[in-house]
DNA sequence: CGTTGTTTTGACCAGTTGGTCAAATGCAAG
DNA sequence: CTTGCATTTGACCAACTGGTCAAAACAACG
């Protein structure tokens, strides 16, 4: 059986999961270093690999924590509710986790960029599933003429895109923006575009 | 005077700039290595370094080519000309760079993912006067009631999500759609968002 | 052909990388 | 306070990193 983690294990687990967010989602992987990781965590390196394996093994974790997470909001999709506020509520939701999980959203970003090697898999499978499980339900809403007939899988692409450019490109964003803060008028034009496009 | 380039170094050249393309936009910056640049290019890294002083050379050549045709669609939007196709021509000219030249987006994303380290400077100004005046021609025509009244900085930051995802996120884009090709579902896609979206 | 400039290469280097290990330190329960 | 386990560390390693250099191979032109 295996012993329950002690105060000190939990609080160093828990600081070097978060430094390997900051570092892994800004540099990737394999741009990523061990020694980044300890200094960002507080930690000597030898001590790091003693709460973890392998660079490989942190990477994992968080990647594990994050499909967890980052898949909610389209679980939450019901196709018994209302149709349009359906999607809107699943687009603010997930500008909402941008906003809040930048790191995340960046950490998914690199790994998609360097060509999913180690979440390929499960995109190919629980992904594809999920989303075409999703799809059906929007398909559905569209043929009964409940919002306008527009292509269920782009249309779940757009809000992935939409909501994500802003946790992604931050830096872009907001040179461009200056000083206006990002999110507000984000949050309205997502609602303005999701409320148009599906209209019946 | 410079002399001009033999044809060799004309050669020798453009593979590494487009093996440094294959390597920097997948890895980034920091995780791309110079003997996998080499090996793409099918020479020795001592051979690389004779034509490019050092690894940031490579880079540095691949972003400033970048930054001419990455800004060129946007500059071609035109006042005068009808709004509405104005807007979806634009998008459609950006979907075909992620179509056309997914390996420059990619490079693009990754930049941007670690901070811009290299081209924030060039953001704030030079991107950012010109996604400020693109936005003022957007303006007026809202103000004219020539199309619906969106915030046009997010019109834009909407046009730069949409497209670019299909090539900086090709391989989840694939992955869930399956077999189907996923860029004329997008161009539709995109040309139906736009029309209702702009409609005043 | 020989000479001159261009291109390519093998050997090398110092710094960094992910990772190991034995020994030292801290700590909590009896 | 001691015993046993959890934690931390310094020293170390082999592989890889970006980069250098002198010498070799090649190309071109008279």
């Amino acid at each position: 059986m295996t012993k329950p983690p002690t105060r000190i294990q939990q609080r160093n687990r828990a600081a070097i999961l978060s430094a390997g967010l900051d570092v892994f989602s800004q540099y990737g992987f394999r741009g990523a270093t061990l020694d980044q990781i300890a200094e960002a965590a507080g930690l000597s390196k030898p001590n790091l690999l003693y709460y973890f394996a392998s660079k490989e093994a942190i990477h994992a974790a968080l990647l594990e924590r994050l499909l967890e997470t980052w898949l909610d909001p389209l679980k939450a999709l019901d196709g018994a509710g209302d149709p349009i506020a359906e999607i809107m509520g699943y687009a603010q939701r997930k500008l909402a986790l941008s906003r809040d999980y930048p790191r995340e959203s960046r950490l998914w970003a690199n790994e998609i960029l360097q060509g999913a090697p180690r979440i390929e898999d499960i995109l190919r499978t629980d992904l594809k599933a999920l989303v075409d499980k999703k799809a059906q339900i929007i398909k559905a809403w569209a043929d009964d003429g409940r919002i306008a007939d527009v292509d269920p899988h782009h249309l779940i692409f757009s809000i992935w895109a939409l909501t994500q450019h802003y946790a992604d490109f931050d830096v872009q964003v907001r040179a461009v923006l200056g000083d206006k803060a990002p999110y507000d008028g984000a949050s309205v034009f997502l609602d303005a575009l999701y409320e148009k496009l599906l209209q019946p």
